[in-house]
RNA sequence: GCAGCUGUAGCUUAGCUGGUUAAAGCGCCGGAUUGUGGUUCCGGAGAUCGUAGGUUCGAGUCCUACCAGCUGUACCA
């Protein structure tokens, strides 16, 4: 006791790493099963990896820096092998196909998976969350990508998201390639890296969203300064490549074929721009056979994404009209995407593999879910409580709650300590919608009392008379054994919780 | 990483130009109510004022450093 709190452990949290309670928990499993549902639907199948992978394996491919480690978790084994948690599903992916040989192609499979990012968190952003994923390795054909943007849709429609406040935007990577070409910028230096002029072109466009035109043409050219004064050094494009890039990203994606042509004009000299818009008009093809026209998925040339993996059509998704309760407008950022990356099986086994896909970032929307009020969350799993108010009794309560459970209720018995009162305060603060009464009464006349806490949380408001509330009861009702079942079938089914 | 702002009970905050026992609301626990949730009332627990130094007779208040958080920005395979 001298010593005082100094020496008493603290209980901490790693920043950026959650402990996710029930509420979380049940309302993104309820996420999982509608995602999975769609993914099974188009025949995909599920694969699972470990969370550790070597760091080779899983980094191969970041060129730009010699520090791999960066923004992962990674330490050594008794071996002196660099291991790492695994930041992408992806990665683990290409792993596993390479290794395995005898896959059959098209390999088409869906994984759920968490993974980890040792980076700076936000609002929807954290270290540690769950990603699922589908991939086609295998398959050169734009079915592929027109087949996942169908996915995403059906996906979407299924969290309750509807048509219009989602949007899918498609760009191709060969176009932007062109289009850096015709405006002059080498995007690869003599070894085949993309050069800091290219890099910092594409992140500058990639910021269009968040920072308007005015921001990216000052990150073209000599920089650019935030709200705080910090500066940010920018591509030093000349005014004739930033005029370029201007009329590039000036293409209008309100009509896919139009989209298509206007970008065609500026691209058309270089055989990859042709490349990539003859890609994007196979995917329009489909598309329109899949009757998802641009109120759903659109062509976009300033989606850029992830800079260096990609090799074809990449995608992501927005939420259109996010706002929160205050009716301010959210950015969550992108909360489905993903690309065709050609080359990543390749760095294992010296041949190439085409393969795309997309990801999508659970826990990212579920946190837009919230945010928006569009998910209803619980955080109970017992749909009837029973409270034990005589000691007495207690056999007879474990088979009243063993009877309830064996007629497919779920069934919580109170075990803690408190009177009556303490039980229903329990009950309604767990969230459970049915409590039981039974005691010497309700026993000598073979029946049960049956409170409807939802309901009665409802009207407590209106009612000021202690004694008259504990006189009428009008929450509450008595019924016989035989009935007991039904009534609360009756009752759950009016909450939809049955 | 860089920049700006902020650190006072579990949470939200008050605390005057430094002045002695650091205040409140919410939440939590108990009681009024031994068989009835809400409201109300009563009582209780809970803070070495982010940490370490310094200035001062005296620091939650002023100074310095560090740490943490927030916001912006950069990076994000």
């Amino acid at each position: 006791m001298t010593q005082g709190r100094k020496y008493k452990l603290q209980p901490r949290l790693i920043k950026g790493f959650r402990d996710i309670f029930a509420e979380t928990y049940l309302a993104r499993q309820w996420m999982i099963e509608q995602v999975r549902s769609v993914y099974e639907k188009y025949g995909f199948v599920p694969l699972e990896t470990p969370a550790l992978e070597y760091v080779d394996n899983l980094g191969k491919h970041i060129q730009e820096t010699d520090s791999a480690e960066e923004g992962i978790f990674a330490f050594r084994d008794d071996d002196e092998e660099l291991i790492a948690l695994r930041y992408d599903l992806t990665a683990p992916l290409s792993r596993v196909f390479a290794q395995y040989t005898e896959l059959t192609r098209p390999f088409r499979r869906y994984q759920l998976g968490t993974v980890w990012r040792d980076e700076k968190p936000g609002l929807g952003r954290f270290r540690e969350f769950y990603q699922f994923d589908i991939d086609i390795v295998g398959s050169n054909k734009m079915s592929a990508e027109a087949e996942i943007c169908s996915v995403i849709c059906e996906c979407m429609e299924k969290l309750n998201i509807k048509r219009g406040e989602y949007l899918v935007r498609v760009s191709n990577r060969k176009i932007v390639n062109a289009m850096m070409e015709s405006c002059g910028i080498d995007h690869s230096d003599e070894k085949g890296n993309p050069t800091f002029k290219c890099l910092t072109t594409l992140r500058a466009i990639d910021k269009l969203d968040r920072l308007g035109m005015s921001g990216v043409v000052d990150l073209l050219g000599k920089g650019r300064k935030d709200e705080t004064g910090d500066f940010t050094k920018g591509a030093e494009l000349t005014s004739a490549q930033i005029d370029c890039i201007q009329k590039y990203l000036a293409v209008s994606s309100e009509n896919r074929q139009k989209a298509c042509d206007e970008l065609f004009e500026i691209v058309k000299d270089t055989e990859v721009g042709q490349e990539g818009i003859d890609e994007l008009r196979q995917i329009d093809n489909i598309l329109q056979v899949l009757k998802i026209d641009e109120e759903r998925v659109v062509f976009d040339p300033t989606i850029v994404r992830g800079l260096n993996y990609y090799t074809g059509p990449v995608f992501e998704t927005v939420l259109t009209t996010c706002k929160n309760e205050k009716g301010e407008e959210v950015g969550f950022g992108s909360v489905f995407s993903g690309g065709r990356y050609d080359g990543l099986i390749e760095r294992f086994t010296g041949q190439k593999v085409p393969a795309t896909g997309a990801s999508i970032g659970l826990d990212r929307l579920l946190e837009a879910l919230k945010v928006s009020g569009r998910i209803k969350q619980r955080k109970a799993t017992a749909q009837v409580f029973v409270t034990t108010m005589d000691k007495n009794l207690t056999a007879e309560y474990h088979k009243l709650a063993h009877s309830l459970r064996e007629a497919g209720l779920n069934t919580e018995l109170f075990m803690g300590k408190g009177k009556l009162n303490k039980q229903l305060k329990y009950a309604d603060r767990w969230d459970i919608p049915v409590a039981l009464l039974l005691g010497s009464n309700e026993l000598a006349e073979g029946t049960v009392s049956i409170k409807d806490l939802y309901h009665g949380r409802e009207i407590a408001t209106e009612i000021a008379d202690r004694e008259v509330w504990r006189k009428e009861q009008p929450a509450q009702m008595t019924v016989s054994r035989e009935n007991l079942v039904v009534e609360i079938k009756n009752i759950l089914e009016k909450y939809g919780l049955n």
